[in-house]
DNA sequence: ATTGGCACTCTTGCCTACAGAGTGCCAAAG
DNA sequence: CTTTGGCACTCTGTAGGCAAGAGTGCCAAT
């Protein structure tokens, strides 16, 4: 692709985004091209949709731009240096000020992202296998019942209640808290999982049934699938006017309520850290559709943390990836040791 | 009205809910009341336009229901006895057997019947004034953290990661538990809740600024407004044929994304127990427009939990009504003594 | 009080015509 | 060989006209 070939897919893209409509060659020539004619963009379009980059939606429409003109569009904002909107300082500032819980931390980041962007905000975070554990309570309901808390590093805590099925006692949880801590705390989950299953449950046999379910949700609870979801602001993408037809926005609402197919996505576009951009139907097997994906993900002391926003297509990319990088910053910033 | 005049709205609604278009004299006579002919059903027709009943959309179209007469067709619905859609008993079982965490009970519920319905369905509940505290544990998380549990009658467990103003030793922190535990176990949080403040407080000189934000995150915990919403099948209702116009999508996805409006609704119709129907804009003040919801309510052992639905105006009351009987009846029948 | 008949009204679908926008191609100019 | 202006062609979207269909309102007869 030559160099006039590339304005020329900036060009269009660029317009699209901001009109809608396709873009025919003399309004590119006029409004940014302005060295070159119509007719030479012409003759560059028929090129450019040859090599996969726009298609007519009809003979003698203008042309719109593929995945693979938006593709490189993104990349070409994603290679350059981005200043952070200052107009979210302020509201970080106060996100960082407030030192909550780790997950009202991301239900505000999901919030103020999806306020930002007028699209769908998504925050999400799970523990990873190599997570190290600060802690394992259980706390005393009744004899059959008990809330398991699970701190992490970080003062990440999941939690499960319980029902046993004999009775155990007051002292008998706290017993098995203990040997649990002793031999947990500090240390990641997946080292001593093994050992300590059968080291509790030699000791206290009497109760190895109930032994045997706690260790299983402490499991369960930290399986690297357990991820906790934040979703904000669906009610924007309806106002958006490339919706009108109803059936898309009915996929995506499926999707976003669906905790498995959040999971899958998630774990699928946010492999590598950083920042990732999935574009339309770029990838057929994805279950976005006519929508894009950012996502910011990254893996800090055993917790996987990621940050994302979904829109159309036709988003504007360079305002989405400028408020996902300042709320990201704000929310996995080292501010004041709130997290991983 | 006369008892013809009934059978006419009964007819009229009947009809527009199966076709969701306005309904001819022709095909009244013809499908529902064949004893009298169309003609005289357009009298009738003209009279009950003037009692506010139906409405032309324009001269010489069918008529459609006014939300008086949805009214009428859904009190006579009420009236009369309905027996429980025995397709979703099974699932029921599964519901009480699995003796679950009331919440995700709640969640369970709630996807229950918005399968069943084909509607938005909404699960939730709150502590009331008078409810009963069964103990309050705080779990030392560090010097500056401590994880607060309320456990109330009946399993229910409210809780919150607090951050003390000033340095909080795990003994410390038991220490406030044992003597929030001796005075209000088993009590109304209402009646104890003055009393307990200055005696802690007395105590506790030293921690007395971190004891205060202790005392006043119980007492939002437990305030009425603090209700968790369980909501489900958001994607059902973009699906129906009524809902081409965006515009009343986005009023009611705004809606269910912001708690504070979903507990204002719930608040308004959830005042008598059992079963309330609040039809289309019947209040004007409703933020429901172009929806109807059905709430069904009880209070019990100081918990109040709401299970609703919320469809488009036409929507087929007597299914609706009938799935949400059975689910309310699983949700709140006392299976395995596991609720209010 | 009820009913059949008939004129009137309003919507909907369909066809045509037409303006507008955009391309593709060609021939001329650089 | 590249660029450019010109021109014919094609497709969409909109507006107007027309006919069919559905439903009402009213009136006179039962």
């Amino acid at each position: 692709m030559t160099e006039r070939q590339f304005e020329v897919v900036m060009a269009i893209v660029f317009e699209y985004i901001h009109t809608g409509e396709p873009v025919g060659s003399r309004a590119l020539s006029k409004k940014y091209l302005t060295r070159i004619s119509a007719a030479t963009i012409r003759n560059e379009m028929s090129d450019l949709e040859e090599l996969g980059y726009i298609t007519q939606p009809h003979t003698s429409a203008g042309r719109i731009p593929t995945s693979r003109a938006f593709r490189v569009y993104v990349d070409s904002i994603l290679e350059g240096k981005r200043e952070r909107s200052p107009e979210l300082a302020d509201r970080l500032l106060d996100l960082k000020r407030q030192r909550a819980d780790f997950e009202e931390v991301l239900a505000y980041s999901s919030q103020l992202l999806s306020r930002a962007t007028q699209t769908v905000a998504l925050a999400a975070s799970a523990p990873m296998a190599q997570v190290r554990l600060e802690r394992v309570e259980f706390v005393w309901i009744d004899l059959y019942h008990a809330l398991l808390l699970v701190v992490l590093q970080g003062r990440l805590i999941h939690q499960k209640l319980l029902n046993f099925p004999c009775e155990m006692s007051r002292e008998i949880l706290e017993e098995i808290s203990r040997r649990i801590n002793t031999v947990a705390s500090g240390r990641p989950w997946d080292d001593v999982r093994g050992g300590l299953q059968s080291f509790v449950l030699k000791e206290l046999t009497e109760v190895a049934e109930s032994c045997r379910l706690a260790m299983s949700e402490i499991d369960s609870l930290l399986s690297a699938e357990n991820f906790r979801f934040f979703t904000t602001g669906v009610h924007h993408i309806l106002g958006l006017p490339d919706f009108q037809d109803i059936g898309r926005l009915q996929a995506i609402l499926c999707l976003l309520e669906e905790e498995d197919a959040l999971t899958r996505m998630v774990r699928r576009y946010s492999v590598k850290d950083g920042l990732n951009v999935i574009i339309g139907n770029e990838d057929p097997d994805s279950e976005l559709g006519a929508f894009s994906a950012l996502f910011s993900s990254s893996t800090g002391k055993g917790t996987r943390t990621v940050l994302g926003l979904i829109g159309p297509v036709r988003m504007d990319y360079e305002r989405a990836i400028a408020a996902l990088e300042t709320v990201w910053d704000g929310l996995s910033g080292d501010g004041d040791s709130d997290r991983p």
